[in-house]
DNA sequence: TCCCCTTTCGTCTACGGACC
DNA sequence: GGTCCGTAGACGAAAGGGGA
């Protein structure tokens, strides 16, 4: 492989002047920059980034640890962590949420030695938070949050929750379900939490029958969705907390020969680009500036690895409704 | 076999010398 | 005094060498 070394050799310079080049123009003759830029041409030099970050002591590498992309949320803010960081000279490593166990996938983040970490996989009482600060790597979680706090951004979940619910109940809905994911995560968690509080405003009981949890995988959804059609008075309308699991349920609905909304309303969160397709037109909450949360943690992290901000950011953005056309009065 | 010390890799940069 | 360029040391991990 060549080197500087090779580019100063045949340059006729010293190896810190090729570095100069490289970093410093400026300060480098016009005849000595040419000789140097046509070594450089010569040899194919390209700079070994992990030389320089050893000096340096920083890698411009960012790692995202990502929720599973069958939920298209996340497809979204990937590509758009990814672009926004590219643009800022940051390559990102992307990493996925492993259900259940995760410790193998912060370890090897932690290993890489990244300049930054922004996560959508933490849990609430999730012990890697001890660890994230003591690593000393900034880090930023997106929908996510913790209870010892930390950087974060997130929609108010309890109002997105809050907004689905009283949408049902204001066209006439009593036998809601609600089906989302672990409770473990503040986001599914908040969601549930708006749901329930609404529901005991209506004085309607919130129980296992009308609260299922999922592993948001289409086989699990399709599992409790069995669950909740099997029963004797059936809900006329399912809270699905994301979605992506909307999306699957009106899939699974249409398989099963019902007919959203006519035969039963379905309601979403996040208001991702998909629920706005033709062939949905997904009822859904969203951020009510249409801003990708990915985009604004990327931005948050990037600015908290160049400034070091002394206080925690904390962003929570609030929602409103999207009345598209899987809800129906009854 | 284990432990400790040294060397190596490619790059950046503080410092200082040479030159005009 | 300003500009240009070279020297030397530092960065972290891994490999190598030598001694116990």
């Amino acid at each position: 492989m060549v080197s500087s070394k090779d580019v100063a050799k045949f340059a006729g310079v010293s190896q810190s002047t090729v570095s100069r080049v490289l970093n410093n123009p400026r300060l480098v003759d016009a005849k000595t920059f040419e000789k140097v830029t046509k070594a450089m041409k010569e040899l194919n030099y390209r700079p070994n980034s992990i030389a320089r970050s050893l000096v340096k002591q920083q890698t411009q590498s960012i790692a995202l640890i990502s929720g599973p992309l069958h939920n298209p949320f996340f497809v979204e803010t990937t590509t758009s962590i990814v672009n926004y960081s590219k643009e800022r000279g940051y390559n990102v490593n992307v990493h996925f949420e492993n259900f259940g166990d995760n410790m193998a996938v912060y370890q090897d983040v932690l290993n890489q030695k990244v300049d930054g970490i922004i996560l959508s996989s933490i849990l609430y009482e999730d012990p890697i938070y001890e660890e994230l600060i003591k690593s000393e790597v900034p880090f930023i979680m997106f929908n996510r949050k913790h209870k010892k706090n930390g950087h974060y951004v997130e929609m108010d979940n309890v109002q997105a929750g809050r907004i689905a619910t009283e949408h049902l109940l204001s066209l006439n809905h009593r036998k809601i379900v609600w089906i989302g994911g672990p409770l473990s995560m503040t986001t599914f968690k908040g969601r549930f939490d708006g749901f329930k509080e609404v529901m005991l405003e209506k004085g309607i009981e919130v129980s296992d029958h009308n609260c299922k949890t999922t592993d948001t995988s289409k086989s699990d959804i399709k599992k409790v969705l069995q669950e909740v059609l099997a029963v004797k008075e059936r809900p006329t309308a399912i809270f699905a907390a994301t979605d992506s699991i909307a999306i699957y349920l009106i899939d699974l609905l249409i398989e099963k020969g019902y007919r959203v909304p006519d035969d039963i309303s379905v309601i979403g969160v996040d208001n991702i680009a998909l629920s706005q397709h033709n062939s949905f037109q997904l009822t859904t909450v969203g951020m009510e500036e249409e801003k990708d949360l990915g985009r604004i943690a990327i931005e948050h992290l990037i600015e908290i690895i160049n400034e070091a901000p002394a206080d925690f950011i904390n962003k929570t953005y609030k929602n409103k409704l999207y009345n598209r056309s899987t809800t129906k009065k009854i």
